[in-house]
Parts: C-alpha cells; sequence; structure tokens
DNA sequence: CGATAATATGCAACTGGTTGCATTTGCAAC
DNA sequence: GTTGCAAATGCAACCAGTTGCATATTATCG
C-alpha cells in the first residue's frame, strides 16, 4: 500500500506539519501492516532502522497523528494502547477477559446505541474504534482454567 | 451507609481474607463517598488518617477488592481508573471530550447492544461501568475554543 | 493466652510514558 | 545556494504505577 503512505505524508505537509524522516518512518511502519501496534513496538522497530528515534518523538507524533485523524488509537483498558491507519469503515473489537481471545466486529454495530444517546442526552459517541471485555463463547461455560489468568492462589476463596 | 462498610468487611472475612487497617481503611473510605476516588486520591486521604500506608498496597487492594466484585472500576482512557463501591443497579458515563461534562447514565441503555453481541457472537460483554468519549449536546454546536482542549497552537493548520 | 504459619505490608528498585528545555532541522524567502 | 526562524527532536529528569522480597501482622489452634 504505497498510495496509502504517500497519501498519509501529503496529508501531514498539506496541513502545515513537516516531514521528518522520524514520521515518514512511523507512517509507513503503519501503512504496512494490517494489524495494531504499540508505541513501544513502533519504537523498538523504528530504531532498527534509525537507531537515534526517541521515544518522547514516537509518543507525540502518535498523539499528532491520531489527532490529525490519520492514525486511529484503540484502548485496551490497563493502559494498553495500540495504534493503526485509519482506515474506512471502522471495526471494533471483542476482547475475552480470560483467553484473551480478539474478535473483530463492525462498526454498524454499534449505530443503535449511538443514535439511542443522541436522541435521549443529546449525546454524539465517538464510535470510531472501541474495546469491549467480557467472555467469548468458549470461555462462558468453563470460566476459570483457561489460557491465562485464572484465580489460582486463595486457599480459602470459595 | 455504615451498614454497607460492616457488610464489606464480612464479604471479605467469609471469603478468607485478613480485615487489616488498611483494607478497612479503603472501604470506609469508598463507602463514604457517593463518587468515583482514583487510586491516589484514596492514598493521600488514607495518609492523613494513617502515614504508613504505602502505595502499593492501595494498588493491590482496589485490585483484588474489584476482582472479588465489592468494587467496581472505571476506566477514563489514558491511563485514568477510578473506584466506587459497587452499587445496584449499575450506571455507565458519558464524557464530553471538549468540556469535560460528564453524564451519568442507566444500565440499560446498553441491553441491546449486550443481546446483540450476545447473538451474532456469542460474546458476553461486561457491561458494569463503562465510559464512552463523546460530545456533549452544548459543545456539538461549538466544538473547540470550549473550556479545555482547543487546538490553539498550529499556525497553518486549516 | 502464646505459638505457628500463611498472608499482607513496607520498602526500594524498576518500568512505561510524560515534560521542559537546549539543540537541530525542515522549509520558505531571498 | 544561503539565511533565518519556527517546529521538531533528543535528552535527562520526572511521575504514576508495578514487582520482588524481607519483615510484620492476622487468624487459628492447642
Ligand atoms: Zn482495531
Ligand atoms: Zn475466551
Ligand atoms: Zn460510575
Ligand atoms: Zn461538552
Amino acid at each position: 500500500m504505497k498510495t496509502k503512505h504517500s497519501d498519509l505524508i501529503d496529508s501531514l505537509t498539506t496541513r502545515g506539519y513537516r516531514l521528518t524522516p522520524q514520521r515518514e518512518l512511523l507512517l509507513s511502519m503503519l501503512s504496512e501492516t494490517d494489524t495494531h501496534l504499540s508505541a513501544d513496538t513502533l519504537l523498538t522497530r523504528a530504531r532498527k532502522a534509525y537507531p537515534r528515534v526517541n521515544k518522547s518523538v514516537v509518543y507525540r507524533n502518535l498523539e499528532l497523528l491520531t489527532e490529525l485523524g490519520l492514525v486511529s488509537r484503540v484502548d485496551f483498558g490497563g493502559g494498553h494502547v495500540e495504534y493503526e491507519v485509519h482506515r474506512h469503515p471502522h471495526h471494533h473489537h471483542l476482547v475475552c477477559r480470560n483467553c484473551h481471545h480478539m474478535i473483530g466486529i463492525s462498526s454498524d454495530t454499534f449505530a443503535d446505541l449511538q443514535r439511542q444517546l443522541a436522541d435521549r442526552y443529546g449525546f454524539s459517541a465517538d464510535m470510531d474504534h472501541l474495546a469491549l471485555f467480557g467472555l467469548c463463547h468458549d470461555c462462558q461455560t468453563s470460566e476459570p482454567a483457561n489460557a491465562h489468568a485464572q484465580r489460582s492462589h486463595h486457599p480459602h476463596a470459595l
């Protein structure tokens, strides 16, 4: 997707922001992958190509690119945030709190809710890229004892 | 709400967890307020009564109390998390990204969505205490230039 | 009531992310 | 091409939250 990459660069420069090697690198890493990447992963990868890049630059630019709408941020909770280039249509994620399996869902699943919030409260909700937690189908029958995070410890519990 | 407080303590001890002064203090602070409190606020307040309390204890106990369902956590994004005693019925929050005004809404607003996610994806979503971002009624007409966070800076922007 | 064992706490080191400031650099004007 | 200046970067100090471990405390049992 080279086109996408140069489109992104145009978006930056025509709005008066400078094209720096760090920004170009970030945008190319993001447009060449089809999954999300965390800031930390982006920093590590960026340094392979260009060892001087500083973490504050990565964070500041991800912030900027998100504000400009070129990049979409998803907050997985507990401070875990990931980024991807902003594509249409939007999508959201259902994350299993037991096995950590992740289901991608289309944004129109939220259309009714969005309308309801607008009607009842006059609130225009941002529904670009959400993550909801819960239990996936497989984990509902047998909540504990799967992949991760079982409450192993406390002797008395239950 | 003294009753609530002693109920919480019972919940702890009958499940085999010890009643320590720190835990009692946390629970009483939480049950005596009707809003959310951040871990940091709880730590600061706790130290007034009991200067030795350590921050790791506050974080660890909030984690425990949340897992036990005695306390409800809400993630306001950007690493900002708050806690309150778990009450029924549940509620959620709509937070304006412009003026930071917060609207509390009843949990049944999400009932349809929850059902839909169960039907379509077999996913049982946790809908205890969510925060959604967006624009409140007043800020939709005049997005920038309100209370906080206007894009003051970049000269070229737009 | 005193001993015991397992849990909870305090502490100090560490981590991921943020901030302020001095230096560098991209870009436009000459 | 050179110059000038605002914007962007690198750096180092900082901050909230987490982790491992030695010490203190709780609840239980004799
Ligand atoms: Zn996504
Ligand atoms: Zn699962
Ligand atoms: Zn709430
Ligand atoms: Zn508002």
